[in-house]
DNA sequence: CTTCGATATTGACAAGTCTCGATATAGGCC
DNA sequence: GGCCTATATCGAGACTTGTCAATATCGAAG
């Protein structure tokens, strides 16, 4: 897909990977938890899993901290709370469906007429 | 990237793109809309925005409604109500924070022993 | 300083995605 | 029937992504 410049873009294509979603998962279920554990988890080589946290430190979902040896990885609550915005914005179109339209007029309203159907 | 068979990373996917996410909002805000009114709105083609539409109906996203010569997309509550569901599932890990961890002990429990630092 | 383990980076390849032009299908009107 | 409009499908091209092997970097321990 073509590189998006939109960050909430970012942060649902971040989000839309099995590996990745299994990641943020476990960091919901668990807190903070070492690089060297998502290895085991996810079925994925180590440069695989440590090119899957980028991903996700670059959209912004997870910071680091550095532990002596490992790196533990964090939710970041901003991104939780943006992601959840995201969901509260869309909402189901029961106010307005389909079948309660008006059947007569152009749905685009593209024709500077208003009835699109008579040509000529 | 690969496919997935999960349904919560389809639905992710089919979100995680500027056209999409921008048709989801407009469905969101305008109820049953006619697909050529996306044509118009997201600087694309009209196959383009029929591939789109595609990759949202796949996904469970959206429903369609003939009408005459137009179709009506609209938002699905289920898939709605799904991605509040995974958005709620995420919380920030501010229960665990890494700064109170136990310094002594393996992250990933790996080493049957406990002190993976004393080797040899 | 050397060695070791954990993590990141690089380079490459297969596979997927986005976009378009051309074409096909479907429904309404004459 | 034929014609027009809206939508879907097909095929191709450019681009992005996921994955791995190999290598580099970083921090700790001796």
């Amino acid at each position: 897909m073509k590189r998006s410049t939109d960050p909430d873009v970012l942060l649902l294509q971040a989000s839309a990977d099995p590996t990745r979603l299994s990641i943020l998962r476990q960091l919901s279920s668990e807190g903070a938890v070492c690089a060297c554990n998502f290895t085991d988890c996810c079925g994925v080589g180590q440069p695989t899993v440590s090119h899957h946290l980028r991903v996700l430190r670059t959209a912004g979902w997870v910071t680091t901290e550095r532990r002596g040896t490992w790196i533990y990885y964090s939710l970041r609550p901003e991104a939780v709370a943006r992601f959840r915005e995201l969901a509260g914005e869309l909402k189901p179109s029961s106010a307005r469906p389909a079948s309660v339209l008006a059947s007569g007029s152009s749905p685009s309203g593209n024709s500077p007429i208003s009835i699109p159907f008579t040509r000529g």
